[in-house]
DNA sequence: GTAATAAAAGACTCTTTTATCTTAAATTAA
DNA sequence: TTAATTTAAGATAAAAGAGTCTTTTATTAC
C-alpha cells in the first residue's frame, strides 16, 4: 500500500467534509464514520490530525463536528496526504537504501524519480473543491463498500 | 513505502545472486547476509520464497547456498517483487477501495492507473543481467550503508 | 561412517499499525 | 443549571510486519 490505511481514510474524509461543506454546519464525526465505514475512534483520531496541522477545524458539543479551515479549493490531496503520511512517500528509496539520491543512487533511482513525482503530481493536480465535484458530477464513490 | 522490507530485500539480494553467478559455485547466505547487511535468518525466509517460486535455486550443506534457477538475462525485477509481494501493489486503489476499478472507479482511478502502470513497466524493463550490469559499469550500490 | 557445514522449518519476540474502549472536557438546549 | 450530545484524550487490544533463535535435515569432506 503506497499509503496508509489512516492516510486513505483521511483523504476520504476530507472529500466527504468538502462535498457537505455548502451546508455551514459542522460535519457530525459519528454521521462520517457511518457513511464511509471507518470505524468512529479511528477516524476521529485522524481528524484531530488534520484539524491540528490546520487543514479542518472542530467543534465540540451538540451540533458539533469538523468543518474545512480554508476553502476547499485552497486544499490539494497532497495536503492530507502530507498531514498524515508525511513526505516519507515522496523522498524515500523504492529499495529501502539509505541515503539514495542523484549522488549515490540505487540501481533503479532515476526511473523512480519520474514515478515519484508522477505520483505527487496527481495528488497535487486535485484540490478537495475539484475532486468533489468530479464525484458529483461522474457519481464516483466515496465510501469503503 | 511501495514495496514490503522482504520485498526489497529480495531484490538486493536477486542482484546479489546475479552479479555473484560467473563463478558457477553456490552463493553462501551468510556471506550476502553479512555482505548486504540484511539479518541472516530474515534473509533466508526470503530466499525460500523466492526458490519455491522457482526464481533461485538451493543446496544444502557445505558448498551450499543458493543460485539463479534461470539466466539472469531471463528474471526481471518484477519477478522477484511479484514472487514476494504478490500484485497487489499493481491491482490496488490508491485510496484503499475495495472494487475500485474502470467500472467503479475512485476518484484518483484514471491518473492512478498510469502510474501504477509506469512503476510496473519501471520493474519490468529491467532484468537482474542488465540491473547487474548497471551496478558494475556505473559504480551502483546494493548495500543498506 | 563421523563430524562439520549450511539451508529448511518452525517457534518465538519485538515493533508498528490498526482498531476499540473508557473517561474527560466542552458545548448546546431546555 | 442540568442533561444530553459530541469531540478530545488516553489506555488497551488485536493484527501485521520485521526480526531472532532453536532444532531439524541434507550434504560434503575427511
Amino acid at each position: 500500500m503506497v499509503l496508509s490505511k489512516a492516510c486513505t481514510y483521511g483523504v476520504l474524509a476530507s472529500l466527504y467534509v468538502a462535498k457537505q461543506s455548502e451546508n455551514k454546519s459542522y460535519v457530525s464525526i459519528r454521521d462520517m464514520s457511518d457513511e464511509l465505514n471507518i470505524s468512529f475512534h479511528f477516524l476521529t483520531k485522524i481528524l484531530q490530525k488534520l484539524t491540528a496541522e490546520g487543514i479542518l477545524q472542530s467543534h465540540k458539543g451538540p451540533k458539533g463536528g469538523v468543518l474545512l479551515a480554508r476553502p476547499a479549493q485552497s486544499i490539494t490531496i497532497l495536503d492530507v496526504v502530507l498531514a498524515i503520511d508525511g513526505e516519507k512517500v515522496f523522498t524515500e528509496c523504492v529499495l529501502g537504501l539509505p541515503g539514495c539520491g542523484a549522488q549515490r543512487p540505487c540501481p533503479l533511482h532515476n526511473h523512480w524519480v519520474t514515478v515519484r513525482e508522477d505520483l505527487k503530481e496527481m495528488f497535487t493536480a486535485k484540490t478537495l473543491a475539484a475532486t468533489s465535484d468530479d464525484i458529483r458530477e461522474l457519481g464516483l464513490r466515496l465510501s469503503l463498500d
